[in-house]
RNA sequence: GCGGACGUGGCGGAACUGGUAGACGCAACGGACUUAAAAUCCGUUUGGCCUUGCGCUAGUGUGAGUUCGAAUCUCAUCGUCCGCACCA
């Protein structure tokens, strides 16, 4: 029989084979069966394959296989997010083709993958840079920019001097690029960019409904698209004191309460109002050049002080026209956001009260807490913005902050004012909700005899969330599918012309984009007038080619559109969708945007494209670093001793080596593992296990090597388990014992009280406590069959033929191999990958007796033992016949005995 | 500064809607097997106390509270981590 050791080198690749041959893990699309879509974030195709991979892949893998043996027809895809920035850093420094790179990695990694024994439909794998899968990218940037979710504007760009591209505000992290790591400097560029913000509302509240989502990543999202409810006021301002005549000034605020405590009006060194005064105070305009050389420090701009400079113009208050408000330039104060001027009411706003004990300004409170007496409330160096009663301020006082703002907004909607000439032109940030805001332009503004009249004030929901510019100077990306021309201007390629393919005799000795000197790719006639024209030379943003990924995975093959509307309605959305929480805002919005804008197009017929989210910790290892402070990889290291004791020595020569923090996995630190060596020496189940077990999976885990042992441990131990079990199974009977004995009745409860909690773990994702009852019910099996006597009952032998096709079926998500081997030892000849999943017979979790825990005030002092369904009165008298409840009582009446039915007892002295 | 999450043995962690705290794994210790080691197997392992009993007592960052009963709920406080950030 196979006592010998479980060879998963051999058997691995075996079995790997078996499932490709039977084409097993094959979709289709036809599948009457109810669908259970599971999808791991598809990798950018870097040449190896990283542990946090194999975690992330792990965990797809064990709800695919669950489903699938739960009944579900499962897409299970995999393909690869192919254009990026690596792939021209390779060819800059290695002279290597970005295409002939990037495919020599996807190959590479597709065979690490296989060797992982995912059960994958590798049928409908893609590549984001394979012109079959643009083209379509390319088809629905037109029909976005048809239905106008496309838009070309001049922006201020942030522009990564180093990779010489534009990027995203998202790609921004604290004023550095995310991928270079360099300081962005702002440019004017003329951008396309996709109008996220049309959606922004939508984006924000239905955030609600994803219920399987992690709290923490709609957090994230809420906060990103950062809606605000606040009222859009025009002050007057004194053409005495304007550079032009200006006659007004926009500003937004969230707190129209405070307009009594208003001390200055502040606008943006950028602001139109800004600039013309500038023009004519040389000063002003030192001040203003000043403030924008710190403007790309990021840091100083942080603990940058409030800086302002009087511009001598005076605001009038809107309630009081004998109030002037003098009006600074201020460097706190952003163009980007709102209108890019404010009022300042120190009192109750911590910035606008440092800039007053700048500038000596002073406050006036107006929002009285609760509880404190108004005539002696003042503010010095915190400003107060909670909550209280209005003062000072006259018709407001009294009132609630909430009845305050709405009065204020009441009284300033209904009083109509002239329009400015020049009011029409007044700026818009990018990130105005221009499609919820009924009134672009001018302010509601109608004819009043031939005069253009507005209210002074408007409400207005103002969003943080900007357009998604997805311009790009780059190569390696997917081609816009636009002409420009000298006559005809902006001219979209006609759909029948896609795709526009990327040439590939391109250049990279230079920095910046070698399509754009590419001496014939861009040069084209114009569609319209045949007229000597030119292509867009930019590229989009790699974030679009994963925002419909999802969506071509249900039919990959279709030529004629992006997704065969049947398939795409009929799999959509991802039951599960697995990845890392770094991409909580930027690949996850955009992705939500993109379905929306499918909906739109007739692509796709649904709003939020993943049902399902789980966001799985990193894999953390030690770090190692020898005498000279140089990083040594774990490979090299030697541990010995534990605990206090435990030092590390370089293999090599023997020298000490210092253990320094755990941290996340990276190539600096060198405390990387390579999924490829874990493989190597113990086999695709025990990486997979091992990375599923002990640590919750959205928490951190820790690679450690005694972690992977215990795994491996295991793996022998199941393997020596299964195969005992089957000696002994292959004396039973085919037919169900109609009577069990005491043994095979525990073993049946082992088997099944297993199955149960197995099930509900996988369900909840909970797999570091599903693996702990894998182990508990092999333990308890391996106690079973080792305390029966060399003759085996008929029922006994029934019981542990069924435990063991119940155990095994159980560790077959996570270890689908060892689980194969296992499987036809028991005789099998079918494979387990395609078994449906034990069916559950619950009566054997229900005991005749139960055993409940006694408390005598809260503590647990004694148990029960009584009928299932003994009555309340029943157990009290048990209970009360206890030795321990009768000392603790001393012959007195218990206060009050509380019975909770199936759980517990507690006894009151 | 704002928002969120978390805090349980030597370690990773478990504990359903408030109901036996410490499942399971790792490490450690003891034992078996062995000439020996490795591997494997069995056992012990929260602290304190003693009358060593299937005992008593304390115990889930800290302090209070609600409750018959709190790791779980409330308030305060300390700490760690994450996200956002002159957002008007």
């Amino acid at each position: 029989m196979t006592s010998d050791r479980y060879n998963a080198r051999e058997a691995e690749p075996r079995w790997q084979q078996t499932w490709d041959e039977r084409g097993i893990f094959a979709t289709r699309n036809d599948d009457p069966r109810p669908k259970y879509y599971v999808l791991e974030m598809f990798p950018y195709p870097s040449g190896r394959i990283h542990i946090g991979h194999v975690r992330n892949y792990a965990m797809g893998d064990v709800v695919a296989r669950y489903k699938r043996a739960r009944g579900f027809s499962v897409l299970h895809p995999m393909g690869w997010d192919a254009f990026g920035m690596p792939a021209e850093n390779a060819a800059i420094e290695r002279k290597v083709h970005p295409k002939a790179w990037t495919y020599q990695n996807i190959a590479a990694m597709k065979a690490q993958l296989q060797s992982m024994g995912l059960s994958l439909d590798w049928a409908r794998e893609i590549a984001t840079c394979d012109p079959a899968y643009y083209k379509h990218q390319q088809r629905m940037f037109l029909d976005f920019l048809k239905a106008g979710l496309v838009e070309r504007k001049q922006s201020k760009v942030n522009w990564d001097p180093v990779d010489q591209t534009v990027l995203a505000n998202e790609q921004v992290i604290d004023g550095r690029g995310w991928r270079s790591g360099a300081p962005v400097e702002q440019r004017e560029l003329t951008q396309w960019f996709f109008k996220i913000t049309n959606y922004a509302e939508d984006l924000l509240t239905a955030l609600d409904a994803l219920d399987r989502w992690p709290e923490k990543v709609r957090t994230m999202q809420k906060n990103w698209i950062g809606r605000s409810e606040g009222l859009l006021v025009r002050f007057a301002l004194d053409p005495a004191t304007t550079p032009a005549a200006e006659t007004e000034l926009d500003v937004f605020t969230t707190r129209p309460d405070t307009l009594f405590g208003a001390k200055f009006m502040a606008i943006a060194p950028d602001h139109p109002l800004s600039a013309a005064a500038a023009a004519k105070n040389p000063a002003l305009a030192a001040f203003i050049v000043e403030t924008k050389r710190h403007g790309t420090a990021q840091e100083i701009i942080e603990t940058a002080e409030k800086q302002g400079f009087d511009t001598g113009i005076k605001a009038v208050h809107p309630f009081d026209p004998a109030w002037a408000l003098p009006v600074y330039v201020a460097n706190f104060i952003l163009m980007d956001y709102g209108t890019g001027a404010i009022f300042g009411c120190p009192a109750h706003d911590q910035r606008d009260l440092d800039f007053v004990n700048t500038y000596g300004l002073g406050n006036t409170p107006v929002v009285c807490p609760p509880g404190t007496d108004p005539a002696t409330f003042v503010i010095t160096d915190t400003a107060y913005d909670g909550d209280g009663t209005m003062i000072n301020s006259r018709f407001l006082d009294g009132m609630s902050i909430e009845a305050a703002k709405e009065e204020v907004a009441r009284r300033l909607e209904r009083e109509i004012r002239p329009l400015p000439a020049s009011h029409s032109a007044r700026p818009r940030a990018s990130g105005d909700p221009e499609p919820h805001t009924p009134s672009k332009g001018p302010l509601g503004s109608r004819l009043r005899g031939n005069e253009r009249v507005a209210p002074v004030a408007q409400r207005q929901l103002n969003y943080r969330l900007r357009d998604w510019g997805v311009s790009r100077q780059r190569y390696w990306g997917c081609p816009i599918p636009i002409i420009h021309c000298e006559a005809c201007g902006v001219v979209p390629v006609p759909v029948a012309d896609l795709p526009v393919v990327l040439p590939d005799d391109v250049e990279f000795d230079r920095p910046g984009n070698p399509l754009a000197r590419h001496p014939t790719w861009k040069h084209v006639a114009c569609p319209q007038c045949g007229g000597p024209a030119t292509r867009e030379t930019d590229t989009m943003d790699t974030f679009v080619d994963s925002s419909w990924y999802f969506a071509r995975f249900t039919d990959p093959w279709i030529a004629t559109a992006p997704t065969d509307r049947r398939a795409v309605d009929a799999w959509l959305p991802v039951d599960q969708y697995i990845g890392g929480i770094e991409h909580a805002i930027l690949h996850l919005l955009y992705s939500r945007f993109f379905t929306r804008a499918m909906k739109a197009t007739g692509h796709a017929g649904l709003d939020e494209p993943f049902a399902g989210l789980f966001t799985q910790g990193m894999v953390v290892h030690e770090t190692y670093r020898d005498a000279q402070g140089e990083w040594v990889v774990p490979a090299e290291v030697k541990i010995e001793g534990a605990d206090e004791s435990r030092r590390a020595t370089l293999i090599a020569t023997g020298e000490p080596i210092e253990i320094g923090q755990i941290e996340k996995m990276s190539k600096s630190k060198k405390n990387t593992i390579d999924p490829d060596d874990i493989m190597q020496s113990y086999g695709a189940d025990v990486a997979r296990w091992f990375m599923l077990s002990d640590s919750p999976p959205e928490r951190d885990v820790e690679w450690t090597e005694r972690g992977v042992q215990g795994a491996w441990r295991f793996t022998q131990r199941l393997w020596r388990l299964v195969s005992e079990m089957a000696e002994i199974a292959a004396a039973a009977p085919s037919a169900r014992p109609a009577e069990f004995g005491a043994p095979a009745l525990q073993v049946r409860k082992t088997a099944h009280g297993a199955l149960a909690k197995v099930s509900d773990a996988i369900e909840k994702l909970h797999f570091n406590v599903c693996i702990a009852h894998i182990y508990e019910c092999a333990k308890s099996l391996n106690d079973a069959i080792g305390d029966v006597d060399k003759t085996v009952t008929a029922d006994f032998a029934w019981a542990i033929r069924e435990a063991a096709d119940i155990l095994v079926r159980l560790f077959n998500p996570m270890m689908p191999h060892l689980a194969e081997e296992c499987w036809a030892v028991l005789g099998h000849d079918a494979l387990v990958a395609t078994e449906p999943w034990p069916v559950l017979e619950p009566e054997l979790l229900i005991e005749a007796t139960i055993t409940l825990p006694v408390q005598i005030n809260g503590k647990k002092r004694a148990d029960v033992t009584v009928a299932r369904d003994a009555g309340k009165e029943a157990i009290e008298a048990a209970v009360l016949s206890l030795d321990a409840v009768k000392r603790a009582l001393d012959g007195k009446a218990p206060k009050k005995v509380i019975v909770v039915p199936q759980r517990i007892v507690n006894v009151v002295a």
